[in-house]
DNA sequence: CTGTTAGCGCATTCAC
DNA sequence: GTGAATGCGCTAACAG
């Protein structure tokens, strides 16, 4: 029993493939009688037509693929929650696949993808800029194959698609505006995605920021943090913790590693010294102190992005061009950072 | 350009399109001259097989389906990232799909499963085994026909496949001897996985290691709690913290849930109340204080459950009989116990 | 009402 | 060396 097919049945009732395909489909070319028999003993028999033969000829796949460069990293896992149940929604399935952050395996991945697996594909690619200059080529193949596109996150201009970002640079103003408001005003960052175009939005909302309050941007406040580097060592050596009062972290899980640091050493949070960080996760909910955030909205993204994949595939918006939407973010104030009033006495 | 296929670079040389195809994969049988011009013609238009007509050519399709309850607990992720190392190396995708908890899910994407669109299937049941009973046909349609299946973490003896299970009365013991070692000996446990098979069996483990001690056991020492049960309502409704002095916790979010419970409620952990939890994640370790956990190696879970799958998949254990593998746990002691020495004085 | 034919894209016989 | 024919499982157009 391992195949049950069309050919399988009509042999069974001794009638042609078609007759039985359209018995299934309940076709009304179909004698009621003929199509009972059959009908009832197609579910009896659990039959369920090859997905991968209609996909062949109907020429899509129902599926899109997801590429991520993290997957351990819970504003990615937001994301794909927002895809995953809009995808589901609307009927499709979703490929899931991780680069490690490692632009090699992002090449393949997106290579495999090319080869009629998926209707189209969401990604956030780990590639920074200087390195797409060189190594562009995997992402044209898609378009040229004319495979619809979503970028989210971390995107780039060099490439012509639809994409859903965060506005960044708003993101770093806000945040920096919350130190200064509250008092902070000798400040660093942190920043452990140094190859990527958003951390430098981030540093250009914090400029604007400083600028608006007269202090001068140094660029010794900005601290890049490479995957193999030790934070411990890195920081001490580009930082004078006890001058600073305000430190900006890029990330979830280097936030939370900045803080313990920063514990270790004696300091207080906020009192010495007042942390916010980026994505809010479940970590910076349940920390010590809890955390002050920036929210990026991960599973609207995933949303959005899904949903804008999705009318493209089905040709909802065939000519309209290619739109980049803008994700606000929040920030969410807990207690590492000190509050308005407090400040002002 | 949409569309490069065999059928399109034939008609661009004139020749057939078995020729192109035995060209492109290198075939003997093709003059040298030709093979070369159809072959650098291919790579620069990227030429790429169709996937899809493969799959339906060689009956497979080189994807696994992973099911899950929750792509949002940080232990599944663990399996999940496992399960794509394996997937990634022995030349496979996963299509990952989330139930949300939801047995109406479950059957919807197992029912999809079996469509033909994955090799074989990895899944954590969000089935209770009393569901199970009534509702135990979406299994064995997959079974019947023939596509392998391995449960991992919250299996069923009602169905027969390979498993790869945690330790889990081992882990509930180990647990509670901790509490025991640490001289805490009034001890509750709170459940917020009610219907599955693994909180019996961590509850069996915590029975031996009281008994062991001579402390009898009483159920109103296990607190079950449901999905939309309020967590501070049902323990204050169950629980009388004042007399406990140690909690184990299933799961992680719960954990620190409970935790920051406690601490509003002005315990000292772990001077007062000592915590266990289940999954050893971020959360566990950034916590305040950082928490004593089982850890259950989700990430080895799910490399242990593809290889299985594909072992099965490609018939390298085509006669073997199913197999249940049993993972051990580890405890990770933190803060949130007390020391051993502590204890001594 | 039912069956025949064709084709989705590909690889694999088997003729020539 | 090259090409025609076959079939994977299915649907749709067209005959009967």
């Amino acid at each position: 029993m391992n195949k049950l097919t069309l050919k399988t049945i009509a042999a069974h009732f001794n009638v042609s493939v078609s007759t039985v395909s359209k018995a299934i489909n309940d076709s009304h070319e179909i004698s009621e009688e003929l199509k009972v028999k059959i009908r009832k003993f197609a579910k009896q028999n659990h039959y369920k037509p090859n997905r991968v033969a209609l996909n062949l000829l109907n020429r899509n796949t129902k599926t899109i693929g997801v590429v991520i460069p993290n997957i351990l990293n819970y504003f990615f896992v937001q994301v794909l929650f927002g895809i995953e149940q809009v995808a589901d929604e609307r009927g499709y399935s979703i490929i899931t696949c991780s680069t490690n952050e490692s632009l090699g395996k992002e090449v393949k991945i997106l290579d495999f993808l090319c080869s009629g697996s998926v209707d189209g594909v969401i990604i956030s690619t780990v590639a920074g800029e200087a390195q797409l200059s060189e190594h562009i080529a995997h992402f044209e193949e898609l378009l040229q194959k004319q495979i619809p596109l979503v970028m989210f996150d971390r995107v780039t201009e060099m490439i012509e698609c639809d994409k859903v970002v965060v506005d960044d640079i708003e993101a770093g103003y806000k945040a920096t505006k919350h130190f200064l408001e509250t008092g902070c005003r000798s400040l660093a960052i942190i920043n452990p995605i140094p190859n990527s175009s958003i951390g430098r939005l981030r540093i250009e909302g914090f400029k604007r920021a400083l600028k608006e309050q007269g202090i001068p941007f140094d660029s010794d406040m900005v601290v890049s943090l490479g995957v193999e580097d030790d934070l411990e060592l890195t920081i001490s050596l580009s930082l004078n913790l006890k001058e600073l009062n305000g430190i900006l972290v890029f990330d979830e899980i280097t936030t939370v590693k900045v803080m313990d640091l920063l514990r270790s050493k004696g300091f207080l949070i906020p009192k010495d010294i007042s942390v916010i960080g980026f994505t809010n996760g479940e970590l910076s909910r349940y920390a010590s102190p809890p955390v002050t955030m920036i929210s990026q909205h991960g599973r609207f993204i995933g949303e959005t992005s899904a949903n804008k994949l999705i009318d493209r595939i089905e040709g909802k918006d065939d000519k309209a061009k290619f739109e980049t939407k803008t994700i606000k973010t929040s920030l969410v104030v807990r207690q590492s950072t000190l509050s308005m009033e407090q400040q002002d006495f």
